[in-house]
DNA sequence: AAGTTATGTGACCCGAAGGTCACATGTCAA
DNA sequence: TTGACATGTGACCTTCGGGTCACATAACTT
């Protein structure tokens, strides 16, 4: 689960799901610089980890994303407490900035 | 950042440093089954990650976790508002549950 | 100064993961 | 049913990352 995020592309078929959810395999291919197996054994990935949900729809197969597990990241190293500190520091340096482009 | 987290070692180094912080590289050694350049490598890894943050004293080098980049990933794929339903689901499922051991 | 302790560096080995391809199955449409 | 489309499988290659060791520097102690 923790190293389906370690790549960079997985990263980016999330960040794609994230800004729309249930694209299917091909939608997704076109978006990227790789081939279709590369793409396919990459949401093969995802999904077992969890991070990624499908449903099947005739031969097409859409993907959707699944914060659960982010989320479960936070908790393990985040205690309520420490949340509150970072989260209003966070909120602070956003404000400050005003733009922010992250990764 | 993410590949940091990938390795399974490198996350027990961070609980280990989240249930006690400051402690030194021959400290954590011994609680792991690896020679010390092991350890060496990844809590660099971590520290080049921002995972992990480092203060030396003399010829003892101390290590402290630093939430930030962790709260960062969770904010990258969890919107607001999603994240009240998230936190509410988590919340209810650990108080059905009431003992909780993850990984 | 000399020995011990804490940490650092470079090279090396090996297994795992990313990527591509040939080939294959299942599904829609005419 | 025939062809086109969407997805799946296994083998293969190559690069990268985890782990160890020989060697090295720096600091505390007596």
């Amino acid at each position: 689960m923790f190293k389906a995020l370690a790549d960079p592309t997985r990263r980016f078929l999330l960040d794609l799901l994230f800004a729309r959810d249930g694209r299917t395999l091909t939608e997704l291919e076109s978006e990227l610089e790789m081939t279709r197996f590369g793409v396919m054994k990459h949401l093969r990935v995802l999904e077992e980890a969890g991070l990624v949900v499908v449903r099947r729809s005739g031969r097409e197969k859409h993907h959707f994303l699944n914060p659960v597990p982010i989320r479960l990241i936070h908790d393990r190293w985040i205690d309520k407490y420490t949340e509150r500190q970072v989260t209003a520091l966070l909120d602070l340096k956003n404000e400050l900035e005003k733009d922010h482009d992250r990764d």
